[in-house]
DNA sequence: GTCAGTGCAAACCCTTTGCAGAAAG
DNA sequence: CTTTCTGCAAAGGGTTTGCACTGAC
């Protein structure tokens, strides 16, 4: 379990300063790795006791990932995953469920990247094994 | 140029009911291998003579989509993208721009795909490489 | 004290839905 | 004729915005 010290620490090194709200975000998002949508991450914090309107969970997932501290994950068109785990890796995408899964970056392996289109760099690789449940 | 008759057989072949709007619909996104957005359809749709309502190129296209006709791409939260090539490929999304490119099967090797999680059978494996604009 | 951050609610945008009229077979 | 499809407009759901209040430093 990450303490609220750690998490400071680990904001204001990213350039974010360190607000109550965002704390509090934070130790839900970091305390294990995973993927939440900005409802979960509402829902959860107000469970939790903490006060945090919708804005400021929008706003502070936005500045998370724009940052480097999450990874936007895009698998379905209603809503946006964050991915906890800002390492490379990769994901099933259950469409049935909704549940996503994380697949090491080992188990699948992208050769020889084609040549960026032109004036353009590479931002990231996303690979998306889309599954549904068994018939 | 597919001809009228060529786009009628096609939805035909598919199990779909041939209807006015879904071959103008059809013929548009047909007439080349493309990715266009349920608004682009749209507005082309209507700017070249054809009277399709919104909700129509929305039923259309996920009819398409359904019947293997299209590819969902889904890359951006903000809109679906649909893929008249529906060969296997993969793409480079441009953040900045919005652009949406083919990459070719074979210059992404895509290895030893992991074992499904259970209970779940693959769907489809996407491989999205993002891309921004040179600085 | 100053400026950035927050909360609330309303606005937004893409997408879906309900239902009456129109078209396909 | 019967069933499916279309169009319109209104509803829906996730996300963003405007603006006054609060909190960080």
């Amino acid at each position: 379990m990450l303490s609220r010290t750690q998490i400071i620490d680990r904001l204001k090194a990213a350039g974010i300063t360190p607000t109550q709200q965002r704390v509090d975000i934070a130790l839900i998002l970091f305390a294990k790795s995973q993927h939440m949508s900005a409802e979960q991450v509402l829902n959860i914090a107000n469970a939790g006791g903490a006060l945090v309107s919708k804005a400021t969970v929008y706003n502070t997932l936005g500045l998370f990932a724009e940052k480097g501290l999450l990874r936007e994950v895009i698998v379905d068109p209603a809503k946006v995953f964050y991915d906890s785990n800002t390492g490379e890796h990769h994901h099933f995408y259950n469409v049935d469920t909704g549940a996503l899964i994380d697949i090491a970056p080992d188990a699948v392996r992208v050769d020889s990247l084609p040549p960026m289109p032109e004036g353009t760099v590479a931002d990231g690789v996303d690979v998306i094994i889309r599954v549904r449940q068994a018939d």
